[in-house]
DNA sequence: CTGTTAGCGCCTTCAT
DNA sequence: ATGAAGGCGCTAACAG
């Protein structure tokens, strides 16, 4: 049973003093002189080797502990098994890696229940900051923690009930971008897709929508749960009406009313042209490749760390920051 | 700036000295009776009163330090963006959730370097184990891990150079469903297709795919790295040898090779059927649907971290847990 | 340049 | 049934 080795240990088997030890490790890279405590290069030395040799890690509890910080960050997305919030919780991981913190990760399934067990038990393991996809009914969970005063960024979709720091995509602009994109080449009678769930990616995008078609617009929504059924049904529909053009609000719809389409022998991309929200390897089959919107997810990502960071270092400086309620917009790109 | 509550605090409010109040808080569920320390039900009611008005949060970083563990878990894929580790990533986070742990998550990118700083990163912050997909070169750093002391659990891949606690899918007996299933479609002519890298689940398909077919295997390997390149110049090939049935040892490849033989006209699951190791949306499109060999990654994922878990408090308790070296395997199905 | 000391918040033994 | 006190490993202020 290898105990653990502390400073004392080492403290005792280089004969000096555990303060000796505890200035030297944390300056084990430093030579920028400016260190108000100085150590003889070769007592330094000493330590360094004997700390090797022995193979002494610091205890991050005692350090926690002494210093009141933690540098871990709870973050809440609606799935991380969605290759979407896959993708996101990938960069958020790497830049953690690169900045010294640690993601904490839980996923919602877009329940407010789960999503408060959560936030409790981040709370619980004394996260120092949240970033949070909020869900429908997550809103007074969101307004609790933000008045708790603990750093906090929402990205993917905004509350509207409130002014939180926020990193988002311009659904309005790539809404418009997508219809833009099916009117240049020819269709003539486009319906949108979405889920019928109130979150404020979708309700952006179908409003939009409306607004470009006015009497035009053909909206449907699929419940979250019960998406392939519907697909179905809908295909029918976008085959009796004659549709030759389909912007779809998320990649799961987009694949279900594909693999619905194709299946009927509808020629994707020549009978019936689409346009979808975020992506899917699915689109890459067809020819030309299905366009679709494609969100910033390693700006937004950074952009949220970055945000969340600079307010948890705020804070522990003892700055209020309480007046920070930036919402960033990023621009999504058709591809 | 709320100041962090203590149990100093709530025992001053509350009247009563820190270690009632220590105890109240760690019986908050208990009433077995059990309990060598007792306390009049009143103290206990208004400890808890307080507490909860306070709002009172244990500190962690306090209690990991007196008791010397972290309840982390250090988790190694090779990318957590891709969909098939994003589920295990999903199922190993919803494990913790339930049983009090938390995961930690790290993705290699199959570099053993990254590897390796991951393995130091988590052992920093003191994780208590190690779930770990190793990659091509990774074996000095699991090895060192192994002979650390440190609990550790494999899973995905085996090592073939020593033993270590794993839990891996029988690739051998998926193998043979994959080259059943597609003879008894009465294919005459299957190619397999698989990554060019020395791991084990790659290896292991490919070999028994080799003894089953004899003389007759077909065996193409893709650089992990080019992969759509190299589907282009194989879906030429397979028409060219008027290949008509072929296996994919993940679904990376899978999707290349569809998306290829697609844009050239072939007719996918009439002129070409496929095979393929694990899932994607990609499959569903076609009907009948691409059939595929179905890890059972939830199984997996609990599987490993129940054995990790068990490793854990064994060593937590003391005891020697040098000799728990059992390799779990799972078996596959055909979908 | 180096050592001593006082906690950070919690749990736990030992008194009372 | 309750309280006092020590110490987990570390940092930072203060002495020497």
């Amino acid at each position: 049973m290898t105990k653990h080795i502390t400073i004392k240990d080492i403290a005792r088997e280089a004969g000096v003093s555990i303060a000796l030890v505890s200035f030297v490790m944390n300056n084990r890279i430093g030579a920028d002189g400016k260190q108000k405590y100085r150590v003889s290069e070769d007592t330094k030395k000493r330590i360094l080797e004997v700390a090797n040799r022995l193979n002494y890690r610091p205890s991050s509890a005692a350090r926690m502990l002494r210093k009141g910080r933690t540098r871990d960050i709870g973050v809440i997305l609606s799935d991380t098994a969605n290759i979407f919030y896959g993708i996101i919780a990938r960069e958020l991981e790497n830049w953690a890696f690169q900045h010294g913190y640690t993601m904490l990760f839980g996923s919602s399934d877009e329940d407010p229940e789960k999503f408060s067990k959560l936030v409790q038990s981040f709370l619980n393991k004394d996260v120092e900051g949240f970033i949070v996809v909020p869900c429908v009914g997550s809103g007074p969970c969101v307004k609790q923690l933000m008045e708790s005063g603990r750093p906090l960024v929402v990205i993917d979709r905004h509350h509207p009930d409130f002014d939180v720091p926020s990193v988002l995509t311009d659904n309005i602009d790539a809404t418009e971008q997508a219809v833009k994109a099916l009117k240049e080449q020819g269709v003539n009678k486009i319906a949108f897709v979405s889920y019928a769930m109130r979150i404020s990616s979708m309700t952006d995008r179908e409003e939009t929508f409306r607004r470009i078609m006015g009497e035009d617009a053909i909206i449907w929504k699929m419940p979250f749960d019960r998406v392939d059924e519907e697909a179905e049904r809908l295909a029918d529909k976008i085959i009796q009406m004659g549709i030759d053009g389909l912007i779809t609000a998320s990649n799961v719809p987009s694949v279900a009313l594909i693999k619905a389409l194709f299946n009927r022998g509808v020629r994707i991309q020549q009978d019936v042209k689409l346009v979808s929200f975020d992506y899917s390897n699915v689109f890459d089959v067809f020819s030309p490749p299905i366009p679709h919107v494609q969100q910033p997810l390693a700006a937004i990502s950074s952009t949220a760390a970055e945000y969340l960071v600079k307010l948890i270092e705020a804070k522990a400086a003892g700055e209020d920051i309480s007046g920070h309620k930036d919402k960033i917009i990023l621009k999504a790109s058709l591809r």
